[in-house]
RNA sequence: GGGCCUGUAGCUCAGUUGGUUAGAGCGCACCCCUGAUAAGGGUGAGGUCGACUGUUCGAAUCAGUCCAGGCCCA
């Protein structure tokens, strides 16, 4: 009888309260209110203090709807940005912001106000500041759910009132400069909202618009064929509505052009090349005269209008081309930008006799009281009746739209600011400036530059209500701008004390100093109806948020982290502002994602109906799997989302977690500080994988450097499941369960195992915010260690100790080699039921000279590695041998395990039944169970 | 229509200056264990490296064309 019945309580088997199941979406709410009880975030900052900064500058969403899954990816990145920083050492603050102006809320108070109608404007300001607020503070929730870490009672709001000022003062210090101008100018207009757009707030859709082919009566040409009143000029367009404004034919100079004839003897001038397409398109036959003429000759002739009393000029123009119509262009400059720019130069007016609402103030009652798009058809139906109509089609071609209400939008000359882009060279100061910056991925600096040289000056001004207004005064006497900046600066001092609000809630002469008086000596004056564009608002951001003395500011910012759409938007407005007023790019680098797609790969959007929602996967998967997403993928492209990437990303997930588990549970009784094993204590094999350990360390150090996440991911799950689960930790279990609990071999695997999870929990931790938390907590901690993982440091890899010396660590790896023949030849026999369990086996191996050398060397490691009771050195050849492929000259046999199975540690040996005392025990556990008696006697505990 | 980006096993990724039968993890199939157990271990099957044409002794890697998808611009 043995001394003790039952020998499994002398197993040291894991024990932790750690649980297996994670339940995220349960656990993860009750972790964030404990940090924000704690107020972690500004611990962390505290723990920094006086570190080197590293300042992410938060790029402003709207305070509007619901987060989508792109935006939580940002918000991801930038956290785990944010954290690996701090984690390595950077005092690194988070201070997310909204951009809480323009037409987006604009647009939703209007939907809420519904059939209640208009409203006055410090009304409407009101009801859109309590909107924005709302929605912030949804933001705020849906952010913080996420995991991100920041300063969210403090975040920057861009209606806040300091910050409004310091928006209308960074216009007005434009001003001061001389960039602003005022002109009447083609923009886009959005008839429903009733204002000018920026280029970024246009996107195109298709369209289908009328096509039609014009015919214009020559007056005066260079060449003349002497059909007086039948000869015309063939022009097509697919905007008839802009007929009205129509100022003048544009030719290519180089192109060469006909006169063609038709079946009534009328004669058309059109480009050579467009006859034939002409005909296919229109049906109708033209026979071409054989003289040709080039375009520049008809620069000066005189055309009649097909429906009013007007003389159009022939002018040349390099944007007429071949692709589509006839070579021959009307020019409207009042209705498009380049048009704009042929009449500048040859003196034709911005004509556009259309309101806000784009309906048709003067002209023929045809059209006139109509809005532009219900006017085409009453305009094709003059023309006809006119017999200027020669052909008619349908287009569908891709139309600008308006982003926000997504109707067709038109170009309109209006009286609108503008930033000059030249004034100063601050087009070329910008491009210079966007050179200097590191751009990840590296393309995006061409993009950035080559925008920035295309763009048009900036069009500043907008006719909505919820904005920082333009502060500007005019005469009402004789309509002069008022140009006092000292005037104004009282104006900025309006907005510190009451916001932007002020410039609608108060008259003129509140808001001015008294006796502000124009040339013209009156003193009346009218404020400025237009406010800035949005894209002003965050593109000063940098100057309100990062301004400033205290820590956790600084001009210019290390980092932008956004989507691609933000070069033509908030990289590019931040840009512009920053090298016009601190003469320098607001950031050292710019980093950019990709977009969010569908398991398809197709963009997500409303209309398909394919949209992930990160709150849904948050409730599903939990906010640790979502950032597990975001970590695993290369996020420089586009990123795709599916169920059964979440299924996948879970499966990776439990494993780590399940790794975590067995080391927390095998450290149970371990105290690193009482019972940790010096370096040279400590088993090889231990040290070896210590050393694999600091390798992995140090490879992610520098990825987190570049901001490669999914390298670190990627990384970490191979070593935990490779190195850790499948071989480790599994070698491990014998020494761990079956030797005496203090005995220097357990202690030295328990001393590694913890040395492992410390250093494995801080490098997952910027990832996997809440587990990494979790763990830590179960996880015995040394003295100087913080009470949460998220104020630790990086590891490093000098904490995993002494590293082996690498021709012991080569013989290691060639070990591991050699254990993955054993295995397939125990599967080899398993296969025959020779086996069942690799601890029934005794391996036989021969090898040839270096090989059997390391074996040799090795060889009282061997069963453990193997996982097998017993192994024996032989001599080829093996009768019925595995021979290996991998390894030259490895033979391998595998026999039953001789003895019996000891009944405490399952491995087979002859001596199990030689000792009175433990008569079904094994010579090895016979000497831990003595030992476990000894201690037991010694402290006094039951030995269990 | 123009510019840029992406395209390696079912999924997510590695693939160094072009060089031997293209790798990993997950998933899948089959097997083992039952002392990590709604866990753990093993073996295996999966790829004409988007397509084509070149350059080269040799290309997933270089060049060109095309296809698909994405972003931006018109």
């Amino acid at each position: 009888m043995s001394k003790i019945p039952d020998l499994k309580t002398t197993v040291n088997l894991p024990k932790t309260a750690f649980p297996m199941r994670a339940k995220l979406p349960e656990a993860e709410p009750r972790q964030l209110a404990q940090w924000d009880a704690e107020r972690l975030y500004e611990r962390i900052l505290e723990a920094r203090s006086g570190a080197p900064r590293f300042i992410l500058h938060d790029g402003p969403p709207y305070p509007t709807g619901e987060i989508h899954l792109g935006t939580a990816l940002n918000k991801i990145l930038k956290d785990m940005v944010v954290r690996s920083k701090s984690m390595a050492g950077f005092r690194a603050p988070y201070i997310p912001g909204w951009d809480c102006h323009g037409l987006p809320i604009e647009t939703q108070v209007e939907k809420e106000l519904g059939r209640k109608g208009a409203v006055a404007p410090a009304e409407f300001r009101r009801l859109c500041r309590q909107f924005a607020g709302r929605y912030v503070e949804a933001h705020i929730r849906d952010f913080k759910r996420l995991g991100v870490f920041g300063q969210w009672d403090a975040p920057y709001l861009t209606m806040d009132f300091a910050f409004e000022a310091r928006i209308a003062e960074a216009f007005l210090e434009f001003q001061r400069q001389g960039y602003i101008y005022r002109g009447k100018k083609p923009v886009y207009w959005c008839l429903r909202d009733r204002t000018a757009l920026a280029e970024a707030e246009v996107e195109y859709a298709d369209h289908t618009s009328p096509s039609i082919w014009v015919r214009y009566e020559v007056v005066q040409a260079p060449i003349d064929p002497a059909r007086r009143g039948r000869f015309y000029a063939l022009m097509w367009t697919t905007t008839p509505w802009t007929l009205p404004a129509s100022l003048a034919l544009a030719f290519h100079p180089d192109l060469k052009y006909v006169i063609a004839e038709d079946a009534e003897g009328n004669l058309y001038l059109l480009a050579r090349d467009r006859l034939e397409p002409f005909r296919t398109e229109t049906g109708v036959q033209l026979t071409p005269r054989d003289e040709e003429v080039e375009g520049r000759a008809f620069e000066g002739a005189r055309f009649r209008h097909p429906f009013l009393d007007r003389e159009i000029v022939g002018v040349l123009a390099d944007y007429v081309t071949l692709d589509q119509g006839t070579g021959i262009v009307h020019t409207a400059p009042g209705h498009g930008a380049e048009d704009f720019y042929t009449g500048q130069k040859y003196g034709l007016e911005p004509y556009a006799p259309i309101d806000d609402d784009g309906r048709f103030v003067e002209g023929l009652e045809d059209y006139r009281g109509k809005t532009v798009f219900e006017a085409n058809q009453p305009i094709i139906e003059l023309l006809k009746r006119r017999g200027a109509l020669v052909a008619e089609a349908k287009l569908s071609h891709s139309y600008p739209h308006c982003w926000r209400c997504h109707n067709p939008v038109i170009f309109r000359a209006t009286e609108q600011w503008f930033l000059n882009l030249e004034h100063r060279d601050l087009r070329r100061r910008t491009i210079e400036a966007a050179d200097k910056v590191r751009w990840t991925p590296d393309w995006g600096r061409d993009r950035i530059e080559s925008m920035v040289e295309t763009r048009p000056d900036w069009c500043l001004s907008r006719q909505r209500i919820w904005g920082v207004p333009i502060i500007a005064f005019y005469c009402d006497a004789c309509g002069k701008r008022l140009e006092d900046f000292g005037a104004f600066e009282k104006v900025l001092d309006w907005f510190r004390r009451e916001g932007a609000d002020a410039w609608f809630a108060r008259s003129a002469a509140e808001l001015l100093p008294p006796g502000t008086a124009c040339s013209c000596d009156a003193t009346r004056w009218r404020k400025e109806t237009d406010i800035l564009d949005v894209w002003f608002d965050s593109g000063s951001t940098h100057l309100a948020v990062l301004d400033g003395r205290d820590a956790d500011r600084r001009w210019p910012a290390d980092l932008y982290l956004e989507g691609p759409d933000q070069f033509r938007g908030w990289f590019q407005s931040s840009l512009l502002v920053g090298v016009g007023i601190k003469q320098a790019a607001p950031y050292h680098a710019v980093l950019t994602h990709g977009w969010t797609l569908d398991a398809e790969g197709r963009p997500m959007s409303k209309s398909l109906g394919n949209v992930v929602l990160p709150a849904e996967v948050c409730q599903k998967w939990g906010a640790d799997l979502l950032r597990l997403w975001v970590a695993s993928q290369d996020y420089q492209s586009d990123l795709r989302m599916s169920d059964r990437m979440m299924e996948q990303l879970a499966e990776a997930y439990r494993k780590l977690r399940n790794t975590f588990r067995w080391a927390l549970g095998n450290l149970g009784d371990f105290d690193p500080v009482r019972d940790a094993v010096a370096d040279e204590q400590l088993w090889e094999l231990d040290r070896w994988m210590l050393g694999q350990t600091a390798r992995l360390v140090e490879q992610a150090r520098g990825w987190y450097e570049n901001f490669e996440f999914p390298r670190v991911f990627h990384a970490v799950q191979d070593f935990t499941v490779v190195d850790l689960s499948a071989f480790y930790f599994d070698v491990l279990k014998d020494r761990l369960y079956t030797f005496a609990p203090a005995s220097p071999g357990r202690r030295s695997a328990q001393t590694a195992v913890w040395r492992i999870a410390h250093a494995l929990v801080r490098l997952v931790a910027p990832l996997l915010v809440f587990t990494a938390e979790e763990v830590w907590k179960y996880l015995p901690r040394r003295p100087g260690d913080p009470e949460s993982v998220h104020i630790a440091l990086l590891p490093h890899a000098e904490e995993l100790g002494k590293p082996l010396d690498s021709r012991r660590g080569d013989d290691w790896e060639r070990l591991v080699a050699v254990r993955n023949e054993v295995l397939r030849a125990l599967e080899l026999a398993r296969g025959e039921k020779r086996i069942a369990g690799s601890l029934e086996a005794k391996v036989l191996l021969s090898a040839s000279d270096g090989l059997r050398g390391l074996l040799e060397n090795y060889r009282k490691w061997l069963p453990a590695v193997f996982l097998v009771s017993q192994v024996e050195l032989a001599e080829a050849p093996l009768d019925g041998g595995y021979k290996s492929g991998a390894l030259d000259g490895l033979e391998i046999q595998v026999q039953h395990a001789e003895g019996a199975k000891c009944e405490r540690c399952w491995n087979f040996s002859g001596a199990v039944g030689s000792f009175s005392d433990y008569p079904t025990v094994c010579e090895r556990c016979h000497a831990a169970l003595e030992e476990i008696e000894r201690t037991a006697g010694r402290d006094g505990s039951s030995g269990k």
